[in-house]
DNA sequence: TTTAGTGCAAACGGTTTGCACCGCT
DNA sequence: AGCGGTGCAAACCGTTTGCACTAAA
């Protein structure tokens, strides 16, 4: 009756080498909601609490740990804190982020590589291994909520 | 005799509209040495209980947001700790970042804002507001204790 | 059965705050 | 004189860790 799911949290979790628990199928399940977001893990606690009330702040870290080690999310430290979100297949780190809900998308390419190339290049001695951009702004949704320029 | 300083620590904040004190002074002092080094609060602290052992850390912590706000100096949070440096005229948020001693230089230019233009005249719906750009990588010096490719 | 994951509580590092005192302007 | 800056200590927040127990393989 049950087909095979495209994205079952059990599975991804073996195929990468972890053990499937129930916290880790939770977590995961929250992440796959809104492939896109960035959660704090106070949000990733609180989702999978109402599922599982008994799990502690603690195995969230530590999964959220394991999960990124094992290449299914990625962290990213904004504003002081750690953010994470589904690992993307091309991965990097290119991001449009809202400033109202912190909803991310990838951006459409990397306008750095091409200065990489530059950096590598110039007399200026830098030799560039890792880049990150961050755009701010609003986002479909959120553009509703602001009075912004060209609104269209 | 003496002559009227070009980056006074006092005249500076006063010109900033702040009042100056001999801790406020000695933490300028430590920015003007290394202008285009990121500090960590610690070693502010550290560095001015040379001169003024009485010195509280809390009085750092206060001060350096009292300079930010005052566009003195600007805070940059990387790998979940806050860092600062002192802010240049034509501030960005583009840097090239050495992964051995976090000394950063600006970037030579910016590469986002043709992106920023393609984005808000595309349907994706994203309004973009601000931007950061950081580049990773070894500096001049470093490059002497890492092995790296073209490492001419 | 063995190893890895878990809950709990305590510790941690970086940062902020309340209070009384002190020092710039 | 008055307001803002300061030292101290305690609180705070996000995160990590040690320990004993439990569950996945």
């Amino acid at each position: 009756m049950m087909k095979t799911k495209q994205a079952d949290p059990g599975n991804t979790l073996k195929m990468k080498g972890l053990k499937s628990t129930p916290a880790r199928r939770l977590m995961l399940t929250v992440f796959l909601k809104e492939k896109n977001r960035l959660y704090k893990p106070l949000e990733i606690f609180d989702q999978i609490r109402k599922t599982e009330p008994g799990v502690s702040f603690s195995t969230v870290y530590r999964n959220l740990e394991s999960l990124v080690s094992h290449g299914i999310i990625e962290k990213i430290t904004l504003e002081g804190a750690a953010r994470y979100k589904l690992l993307a297949e091309n991965t990097h780190r290119h991001h449009m982020i809202c400033l109202l809900c912190h909803k991310t998308e990838p951006l459409p390419y990397c306008p750095v590589k091409q200065m990489e190339e530059m950096l590598k290049n110039s007399q200026c001695g830098f030799w560039p291994v890792e880049h990150r951009v961050e755009v701010y702004g609003y986002c479909k949704e959120c553009r509703k909520f602001k009075a912004l320029e060209n609104p269209g």
